[in-house]
RNA sequence: CGGGGCGUGGCGCAGCCUGGUUAGCGCGCUAGUCUGGGGGACUAGAGGUCCCGAGUUCGAAUCUCGGCGCCCCGACCA
């Protein structure tokens, strides 16, 4: 196949978008492959389709290898499946009646909609099965960003597996962890397999595929020595213990006047920030206020918090401190306070200056299991350079997207919607589920950011929109373009896919627009090398170059 | 939803503070000449609701008020 470049709707740009700031939203948009309609929605032109669509292919290939069966349900849902689920409620959700009033959704994804199809599979014989589909969801998403990034519209690949029990469910979920590891190898792209917080899906187990990027919402956390990895939310970084003033029989007041900082507390007291503990009010949804307590120098993880306290919070008002507390934020304490104090593993041991409820004063020595009961838990947010839970090393961070994330659900949906199977003994139960999501539009902004210079971008082999770019350098020599055409051809005959630059641009133009672009093979036929049947070939990721007989071209690629 | 920024031909920007002719520059686009291996030069052109609405004023891209849109930072997630 021959794509000529007069024909290809490819608009390519001199400067970067003005509203732009990550690598893969400034490439993809300058190389003609994106263009955004509205916040958050993107439309993909043709060469952007045609790597969008070269990494879907590449999932359906590992999809099918496990055996997955691939379907297609419908973007929009009739609310009550949602009502169900209880899931209606979510805020993500694009809502809508239809004309009669009836109320639908946009699907931000498809457990309901699966689940509502396994009512068809009654028997333990039916299973296991594992169904997926590439669709369109929507989300309202508060905060689209970044291009590709983090879209209100975007095409996902959701796998959803079905098991009669724990081990059958085991083994689906370790079946779509290999497809994860074989899908981004394939895809050129780095992605790193962690532990990470169900969030909305619910379920028991997930794991997050994090691809390290110049730009991107999460953050890696990989040790220097192990093969620890976790994304920052959940990471178990261990700090370096703090250097505590001689121990005191009991807790005493020191007056601390306009301190209400850590850094400053620890200068006036001349002591270790590490050795002082800081108090986090929170709310809870029913009202409730709770202290969270962590070390001076650390920062609260609020996910980590609101899995220990099994449910969502906010920071508590100051009107709310005070009475609970009866003194400022700032000199807040866990000893005297009557709710419930949830403090971090760092606290157990060893005696810290604490906040004395007491506006202006603070309390010297004060210790867990003496001073204030407190249940203990990992609260506190790794910092780069904590040491690796499982070995010691050290720690560190890269940014990173989140390209696929997979999940036991186990009945989260399926007790609600009533999927139920008799199992050998007649008995029903219900199934257990895993949903598998992994999105194509990501994994291509993954690509970019990893391999691009400061010429443009530099695809994968596997996903590049073209196999080989040929540029016809016809200035002043018509039958430049000729030879061009032939050499084209003669690729497209062994089954590559070539983009022929046949505009009558300048050199230069077409030597910029072919890196911006980043087709991994580049070959220019020109005047100079007309006469001798030679042409030059360009490896886009290398910028190694080389002259070659004409004829040899299609040998030398394959032998590439 | 909180904080910050922006909105002027397709793209990138100036002009606005201090209101006043025909709204300007670069890129791109059209036609032509020269040029021809890393975004070349010259000539002649086309292309604009200055985000929208209201107000102030003799007069608004410019000042005031209201609204909308977009980007970035935070609370959420493939």
């Amino acid at each position: 196949m021959v794509r000529r470049q007069t024909e290809l709707f490819l608009p390519t740009l001199r400067d970067d978008p003005a509203d732009a700031d990550a690598t893969s939203h400034k490439l993809l948009v300058r190389a003609g492959m994106i263009r955004q309609v509205s916040a958050g929605l993107w439309s993909y032109l043709p060469a952007g389709w045609r790597v969008h669509e070269k990494v879907v292919q590449i999932i359906r290939e590992e999809m099918d290898a496990i055996g997955g069966q691939e379907m297609s349900m419908p973007v929009i849902a009739p609310a009550e499946l949602w009502e169900k689920t209880g899931r209606y409620s979510l805020p993500e959700l694009f809502k809508f009646p239809d004309r009669a009033g009836r109320p639908f959704v946009l699907s931000m994804t498809h457990e309901e909609t699966v689940t509502f199809h396994f009512s068809e599979l009654g028997s333990y014989r039916d299973l296991p099965k594992t169904l997926y589909h590439f669709q369109t969801k929507g989300r309202d998403e508060p905060r689209p960003r970044g291009g590709l990034l983090r879209m209100r519209e975007f095409v996902m690949k959701d796998a959803y597996s079905f098991d009669r029990d724990e081990a059958g469910l085991d083994v689906s979920f370790q079946k779509h962890a290999g497809a994860y590891g074989r899908i981004f190898e394939r895809c050129g792209i780095e992605a790193v397999a962690v532990q990470a917080e169900p969030g909305m899906m619910g379920g028991s187990e997930s794991i997050d595929y994090l691809a390290p990027s110049g730009s991107g919402e999460n953050t890696l956390v990989t040790c220097e020595n192990c093969d620890y990895a976790a994304d920052l939310e959940v990471a178990r970084g261990v700090p370096r213990a703090p250097t505590f003033p001689g121990p005191l029989e009991s807790p005493a007041e020191v007056a601390t006047p306009g301190v209400t900082t850590i850094d400053a507390l620890a200068e006036l007291l001349g002591i270790d920030p590490a050795a002082t503990s800081k108090a986090m009010p929170v709310t809870m949804e029913d009202g409730r206020l709770i202290l969270g307590l962590i070390r001076g120098d650390d920062r609260l993880e609020e996910a980590k918090l609101a899995a220990a306290l099994g449910g969502a919070f906010r920071p508590a008002t100051e009107a709310e401190i005070r009475v609970a507390f009866g003194a400022d934020p700032g000199s807040l304490g866990p000893v005297g306070f009557k709710g419930e104090i949830v403090a971090d593993e760092t606290l157990r041991d060893g005696q810290f200056v604490a906040g004395a409820n007491r506006t202006g004063w603070h309390l010297q020595g004060v210790e867990h299991g003496r001073d204030f009961t407190a249940r203990l838990a990992d609260i506190r947010q790794s910092i780069e350079g904590d040491s690796c839970p499982n070995c010691g090393g050290r720690l560190t961070f890269q940014t990173a997207i989140e390209v696929g994330h997979i999940f036991k659900l186990g009945t989260r949906y399926s007790a609600p919607l009533d999927a139920t199977f008799l199992d050998d003994d007649g008995v029903e139960q219900t199934v257990l589920m895993g949903c598998y999501g992994i999105g194509p539009g990501r994994i291509m902004a993954t690509a970019v950011e990893q391999r691009h210079d400061e010429h443009g971008i530099s695809w994968p082999r596997s996903i590049a929109p073209y196999d080989a770019h040929v540029l016809s350098l016809h200035g002043t020599a018509p039958d430049v373009l000729h030879v061009a055409v032939e050499v084209a051809e003669l690729l497209a005959a062994g089954g590559l896919e070539v983009l022929l630059d046949d505009r009558a641009q300048r050199p230069g133009e077409k030597f910029a627009d072919a890196d911006l672009l980043g087709v991994p093979i580049r070959i220019t036929v020109g005047k100079k090398t007309l006469d001798d049947g030679a042409v030059d070939v360009r490896i886009r990721a290398t910028g190694a170059d080389d002259r070659i007989p004409r004829e040899t071209v299609r040998t030398w690629i394959e032998e590439l």
